[in-house]
RNA sequence: GGCGACGUGGCCGAGUGGCUUAGGCAACGGUCUGCAAAACCGUGUACGGCGGUUCAAUUCCGCCCGUCGCCUCCA
């Protein structure tokens, strides 16, 4: 079965067939940044990511343009407020920005151009469009006029007169029309500012896309992505400025658009004080959880964030989780043996796997369809569970080549979705581990433990409850499981011996 | 006023003209277990309302009600 996409543009879902099947351009409105980003700027990188990445898993070599914007009236804004340089707002916030990506596990996009690198480019388009008549310069202000490009409120399917101009926000008397915007803008003194043929200024907002898609994408390009809120008016301005300074030909050919995220019911916005940012949430829980919720909801869809939905996603994760560490503890712990096996069930198990990668295939093929496609990630799980849970002599050679393959497929799967599927002996569970582990230990190993490795403590604290439940010395043995699951630590006693894991990380 | 999305079982959330009618979470009963945890088994007469099309509609069409988003900066 063959990709499927929505397309904003046409409002249906299209086959989805490259201009280049080699080579799959994609460009994404990246952060603006004068601010730490927040679970909406999440979702939408979060799903483009997903998105970048199963182009990939379906054998698309994929150039995926990010860009940063790193000049615009929001960071002189937030400058003026504290009193420093726009130039230090957007490094600062640009830093976070890579934090806070790393942070969620995002793929690193092919090229992420900044605006301010990009200048030249800007004025190139503007003057191509002020020659084609379709953009005019007053006072050192440069406007795009809208009523001279035909297509203009194609993508957000409105037409002139059914947007109301300056109804809620008053006209600048020397446009022509009240919907043409900037493409530039003269500076104020203390603005950033370049060089330009109609004065100091500076770029509008939406030109610097025009120019670093056309840059690294050439005119004419795949896919084009952003959030809902931005197809009026950044991207129908962007269509506007790059078809119009071009020879003609369309812009783009799918434009994606993922869904809002509200704060229960509501919208999340600055002016409700209820903004959610995504380095709040990374402290909390861990990137799996935060990806899994994400994918629970198709990226078209509205979201409604919230404790409960987070309890779920971790929940969920675990369940894979858990999955993955059952696999692995059977496949150590026992030998190979060539009988005793119920070939029925390895025969199900192997369909199961078999059944699972193509039935994600297909969800993701349409439209990325990411909640059908845990469904069936969790379907393999499912099989799993009950292959191992009737299973408890020793392995086949079928058996075991089965399971390990299960694994492999969900492995497959869950990293395609760019979903890490972690167990307490990797290495980086040591920065997981909340400060709780020494004091827990200190109390009771009645032991200096400054300096040791939480994961070393946690393991001899164990042991110890391991004494005392040989001893049937319940008390104590309850003691320590409880002081560690209050802090996120799960313990499950199994026939080898005590194992922990942190929920959700 | 214009454009658009959506209303699915306790909650979240896919999906479909009838057939075997996802998946997750929660709940209840059971198995296992020192207890837990994990896991498995079992339990739910879901498709906002009213009309229409059809042999048959939750699924198609119309209307209504409700929720939300965009039309101004916003992912």
């Amino acid at each position: 079965m063959a990709l499927r996409v929505f397309n904003t543009l046409t409002r249906r879902k299209e086959d989805f067939t490259p201009r280049e099947p080699a080579r799959v351009g994609m460009y994404v409105c990246g952060p603006t940044v004068y601010n730490y980003i927040h679970v909406g700027n999440a979702r939408t990188y979060l799903s483009f990511d997903v998105i970048y990445r199963y182009l990939k898993y379906g054998g698309h070599d994929v150039v995926y343009v990010r860009n940063i914007t790193d000049v615009e009236d929001k960071i002189i804004n937030k400058a003026k407020e504290e009193g420093v340089e726009p130039a230090e707002i957007a490094e600062r916030f640009t830093r976070a920005f890579h934090e806070d990506a790393k942070g969620l596990g995002l793929a690193k996009p092919t090229v992420e151009p900044k605006a301010t690198e990009h200048i030249r480019e800007m004025i190139s388009i503007i003057k191509r469009l002020i020659e084609k008549d379709l953009a005019y310069a007053v006072d050192g202000d440069v406007y795009f006029e809208v009523t001279k490009f035909p297509g203009y409120g194609k993508l957000a399917n409105r037409t002139l007169e059914d947007m109301r101009a300056g109804e809620r926000v008053d006209v600048d008397p020397r446009k022509r029309h009240p919907m043409d915007f900037a493409l530039w803008k003269s500076s104020k003194p203390g603005e950033p500012h370049w060089d330009s043929p109609w004065g100091t200024g500076r770029p509008g907002w939406h030109i610097e896309c025009s120019a670093m898609s056309e840059k690294y994408l050439g005119m004419g390009f795949d896919i084009h992505g952003g959030g809902q809120d931005l197809i009026f008016p950044h991207h129908e301005n962007e269509i506007a400025q790059s078809e119009g300074a071009s020879a003609g030909g369309s812009f783009v050919k799918y434009w994606l658009h993922g869904g809002m995220v509200n704060i229960g019911e509501e919208k999340m916005a600055k002016s409700l004080g209820n903004v959610i940012l995504v380095r709040d949430l990374l402290a909390e829980h861990g990137k799996d959880v935060l990806r899994l919720l994400a994918l629970s909801t198709h990226y078209r869809s509205p979201i409604d964030f919230g404790p409960d939905k987070i309890k779920e996603a971790t929940a969920a994760y675990d369940r894979v989780v858990n999955a993955v560490r059952r696999i692995e503890r059977r496949l150590d712990s026992t030998t190979a043996s060539s009988f005793g096996e119920n070939p029925q069930a390895v025969n199900a198990l192997s369909s199961a796997s078999r059944r699972a990668r193509e039935e994600f295939g297909a969800a993701m093929d349409d439209d990325f369809n990411t909640a059908a496609a845990l469904a069936s990630i969790f379907e393999l799980v499912k099989e799993i569970n009950m292959f191992l849970e009737g299973h408890d002599a020793a392995l086949s050679m079928e058996a075991r080549d089965a399971l390990e393959d299960a694994r492999g497929v969900l492995f497959e799967l869950t990293g395609a979705l760019g979903l890490e599927i972690k167990l307490p002996e990797e290495e980086d569970v040591e920065d997981l581990l909340p400060e709780a582990v020494y004091t827990l230990a200190a109390e009771v190993l009645k032991a200096d433990v400054v300096g040791a490795s939480k994961r070393e403590l946690i393991d001899q604290v164990l042991a110890l409850r391991e004494v005392a439940r040989s001893k049937k010395d319940w008390v104590t043995a309850d003691f320590i499981r409880k002081g560690l699951v209050d802090m996120g630590i799960e313990i499950e006693d199994t026939p080898a011996g005590p194992e922990w894991r942190i929920r959700g990380k």
